[in-house]
DNA sequence: GATTGACTTTGTCCTAAGGGGAAGGTGTAT
DNA sequence: ATACACCTTCCCCTTAGGACAAAGTCAATC
């Protein structure tokens, strides 16, 4: 037997780490002395805890990894396999979550050592008032959570893009987008995906023309909150109010995957003077 | 002036995080009405915080970006330059080691579709009993932090190298590692690196032959602990203890960097039967 | 002017995975 | 017997806020 000291030592783990799994049951010690409380762990036990320390390299929380040791007990392999799997694709993701971020970060570097503001994108967000012509739109509007994002794009379109093949219906513009809900981050939820028909058929609507503040964004999506925020700005600057829900238009077709630097959006805020 | 959940719903932030933004000092509203507490923003002050999602985004602390914002204040750019860029090697060094973990998992999850349990790697590290000869070697013995590890095998073993071949010495072997430190892991520091020699010159010591507890380890370094404290279990289970400081073999010499699998190391544990 | 409903305030507790340290009990070697 | 290393529990602290409650405020409508 082991105190609590030694088995720390051996499998280079904390003794505080040690006692905070014994309180949480993710590695009870062998025996404990009922007079002293001393924690006594047993030479078997070290490959549990080198395991549990591989499972935290692998970026399990010990919620997790006690619910997996439950598992070997149940020799259930395949869903221990199944959780190493979807870990693996979750570490991935980050993967590529943080090669984006060191693009982006070379980019914010190189501009601020041309003496260029990291944030001075800003400015180049130029906002016009223009005027829009009423348009009908063949529309699919749905509550979207925050997730489903970058699936539903595809998704919704290409049922939209369907049925206009379908319906022989006459395409008079790009892929658009209408945020109802009353925030204006993309992580909100009431969601409208159209695209401008000439045909006036079921499953269209007006969409009315009207003074709007535009914006144009050339760069990727991440930016599209800076966009939004500078809007409002705008329209509080000048003396305007919003009238009705916001929408984007894809100028280049998301689905003919170019490059994302070369995205093209419009983003239109309907307005009137206050 | 906005209120705060109008500047949330504009920079998507949620109230909770303006409130304790303003806690700490990160950045504070405009103006808070005297009589009821009610914080306002001003328009102007979402630039600011557009920058501070952004540094947040590039995975700074928020104490970091208070610094940071500090620095925007003295026009400082090159501090805030060097600070991005140490944020991006971070970011990079994370990548590596993130690109590591999935080729470990991969490799554990190849293992367990094929039957074999993940921990059976530690089965085989074979632990034999040897008779050391003694040595004589050339060492350099200092404190080590862990951090140092990395670049300290490379620096050290070259200035021994480089006296070895300055006084014409004989190179009787590879290089070796002798942990002093009570704990065996290598986060530990009382660290000496030494290369056997034929010369009994100055700077060099005798490394007394004895009985050893010996394994070999044929693939990365991070498996270490695992052959550490599989040595230990053996130890304790055949009645031995532990006698001196436990060393290090580098059969392949990490110089002549081989892919990290086919690394070879021995570990030593000098013992005697209890 | 009064009421309502949306908004805001402060306050407290909670998160994950332990780290630091205090006060006091225990093991063991000299 | 004593010294010293080791062990116990207990409490507070960390990040970046989230959840919820009780109470106060704003603005619009009746």
């Amino acid at each position: 037997m082991l105190s609590i000291g030694e088995f720390s030592k051996i499998c280079g783990v904390s003794t505080k780490t040690l006692r905070y799994y014994d309180e949480i049951g993710l590695i009870n010690p062998d025996e404990i002395n009922a007079e002293s409380g001393y924690r006594y762990y047993s030479i078997e036990q070290l490959k549990k805890m080198l395991y549990i320390n591989r499972l935290k390299s692998y970026h399990f929380s010990l919620e997790e990894i006690k619910m997996m040791l439950a598992l070997e007990e149940d020799q259930s392999e395949a869903m221990l396999c199944s959780a190493l799997n979807q870990k693996k694709n979750e570490i991935q993701e980050q993967l590529k979550a943080f090669e984006y971020l060191v693009k982006q970060l070379s980019h914010d570097i190189s501009n601020l050592e041309k003496g260029v503001p990291i944030m001075s994108y800003l400015d180049g967000f130029e906002v016009q008032l223009v005027e829009t012509k009423p348009m009908n739109i063949l529309y699919k509007r749905l509550i979207m959570s925050s997730d489903d994002y970058a699936s539903g794009y595809g998704r919704y379109f290409s049922e939209l893009y369907e049925k206009i093949a379908k319906e022989k219906l006459t395409l008079l513009g790009q892929p658009m987008t209408i945020y109802h809900s009353p925030e204006f981050n993309p992580a909100g939820n009431d969601t409208e995906f159209a695209i401008q028909v000439a045909e006036p058929v079921k499953g269209t609507r007006d969409l009315p023309g009207s003074l709007c503040a535009k914006s144009v964004l050339k760069r990727s999506y991440p930016e599209l909150t800076s966009v939004y925020a500078n809007l409002m700005k705008w329209i509080e600057n000048e003396g305007y109010e919003l009238i009705s829900p916001p929408y984007e238009i894809y100028i280049t077709d998301p689905h003919h995957a170019t490059a994302p630097e070369d995205y093209i959006t419009e983003v239109y805020f309907p307005v009137k003077k206050k």
